[in-house]
DNA sequence: GTCGGGCTTGTAAACGATTACAAGAACGAT
DNA sequence: ATCGTTCTTGTAATCGTTTACAAGCCCGAC
């Protein structure tokens, strides 16, 4: 015995098939029919199989979160709220991981053409022209969380790490430091070539120079460490950073672990600033001053804007810059 | 002009629906029917629709991912495991937070009956008889990650949390402590109760009595802050403990930050251990030995025994649990 | 009494794929 | 030459809904 479908239900209350869906979605009906078909549904147990509704509405109330790798710390954060946003308006939430490589995300967008999802948010870590020409011919709804050029003519929610970054700059430079550097991730992604910038600008609004540059080769922990020599070791011939500002909370705890190693004292010795503001800075042992970057709000913003391009196709695009914030904490003097 | 149909492309390559539908599936056909067919694909850049072809084949080659919460860091790590195993057989996976509510959960097993997803991985936080009904009685394949009883009939991947606690026991016995104290989260989730007897059972081994037990609200960083003082403060008539065992990562942390507000060192005058193992331990300061509780092992698992019951459901249920282990780090001498 | 308008309800046609079945072609064996 | 077998291809049914359209009914107005 199979499950019962809308026409076993429409057989056991005596009534068509079309009054039944009616029923179901609310339609007017008289009192006794919708008594009926209740009945009738309670009694089978009948539930609606949402393909073949998808199928004829042509929408699955699902959308998709692409993002580079789901155990990443920020895009859990950003995952969150767009959980909750999504799923309050009734949709399901499928994630998928694009992994670093940029023809992995164009397959994706790409793929979207098939309608397994309503609406794509995507928070890609390096973009080009292939990318964003797919997401301009995408047969779905695409939000992006991060940065693409305006004519893309696309929604997009993204940081202000420039910002952020004179927020740090300013803070260290109120307390006294002067000898800054900058720990960044890899330059050639999105928010490593952002921060970069930001951190060049923001030094000189002040008249600084850098004190010293690295880059690591990743956002994770490890990566901080295996690069915290190049600011700390004999090559920084000008003397040690007597502050590092970090590109994201990862490095800035990996550095700091190095720091310790080193038997220098956070913040007396160098300061140190992460960026992010995730839930690490404040486990972290001393408590890390970081620039909150809004990643929630982020998450929160582009869901936003996609459940409402889905609603209205037709509204021009927005562009959402969420403003950054200082969390002073024990890392800095 | 909208996109293209399986009609079209037979049409444009003046072949049947049959045939494409049978090329494009790989089923025999000649070289150049196989040809004419990839041409006009090609041509009109058709992609096949999977919300019609969910409903033809029944299946819609997603899988369900339940959790409390997709921001905890323990279902994290899981959650990237079980994406990768998933997506690796063609798989996308939705994820769903449940929040604490049995009731919620109960829904969402019932809810699978829409058949939008072809199975279920649910982590249940706290078990009752609805939940193993709804289990049982499920229209798609479940397995749970976590601890339900045999009687359910359902393939289940649990963690050994008894034997951590026995190998935590060890490592700070054989470290020369034997005052020493359980820091657990909420006693009525599926954890909290497997842990509090875990401990009680590794303290009796060693002819030990536990020196102090306190109850988190919560399996949180904070929650760890708030119930420190339950463990070292005027209450603890007995003297304070020389180590304290948490039931994870975060609590442990937590704890670790109200040591050092106290003026008490880690480990020389209390050893912390957390369990998880999770990247929070080795990020930490100092680095936090712990209970190896294999939760990537578990989320892989998980999701193999799903793939296998969704190829066929007649197998017998297996019961798989993941052994621990102990990574020691600073946190104990 | 008849007509028209507004409700309710049912019939049947979609949606876009897969696939059972049948028809036709090709080919070798007798 | 005929038959049977195998292989390719096409026709049409099917999955389980939603919804356009039409039919039937009731009721009040003329």
């Amino acid at each position: 015995m199979s499950r019962p479908t809308i026409a076993g239900v429409a057989r056991a209350a005596g009534v068509s098939v079309a009054s039944v869906s009616r029923v179901l979605n609310g339609l007017p009906a008289t009192e006794e029919m919708a008594e009926r078909v209740q009945r009738a549904v309670a009694d089978l147990g009948y539930v609606p199989d949402s393909r073949a509704r998808s199928l004829k509405v042509g929408r699955t109330f699902q959308l998709t979160l692409a993002v580079a790798d789901v155990g990443n710390p920020v895009y859990v954060t950003m995952m969150r709220a767009v959980e909750e946003v999504v799923s309050a308006a009734g949709y399901r939430l499928v994630v998928t991981t694009t992994g670093p490589e940029i023809v992995d995300e164009v397959a994706l967008v790409r793929g979207m053409a098939r309608g397994y999802a309503d609406g794509l948010l995507i928070s890609p870590i390096r973009v080009d022209e292939d990318l964003v020409k797919s997401i301009r011919e995408c047969e779905v709804p695409v939000v992006v969380a991060g940065n693409v050029p305006a004519k893309a003519g696309v929604d997009t929610v993204r940081a202000n790490s420039p910002k952020g970054m004179l927020l740090a700059v300013n803070h260290l430079v109120a307390k006294g430091r002067r000898r800054i550097a900058f720990l960044n991730g890899p330059a050639d992604t999105v928010p490593g070539t952002a921060r970069a910038k930001g951190f060049a600008d923001a030094l000189k609004a002040h008249k600084l120079q850098p004190i010293a540059v690295a880059e690591a080769t990743d956002f994770t922990f490890t990566a901080g460490r295996a690069a915290a020599p190049a600011l700390l070791g004999v090559k920084v011939s000008a003397g040690l950073p007597d502050a590092v500002i970090c590109a994201n909370d990862l490095l800035a705890v990996g550095l700091m672990h190095e720091l310790a190693a080193a038997g220098l004292e956070v913040p007396a010795d160098v300061a140190v600033v992460g960026m992010d503001d995730s839930e690490l800075a404040e486990q972290c042992f001393p408590t890390l001053t970081s620039v909150n970057l809004g990643s929630a709000e982020r998450g929160r913003r582009a869901a936003e804007l996609l459940l409402a391009r889905i609603e209205d196709n037709d509204r021009t695009p927005r562009r959402i810059v969420v403003q950054p914030s200082l969390s002073i904490r024990r890392s800095t003097p």
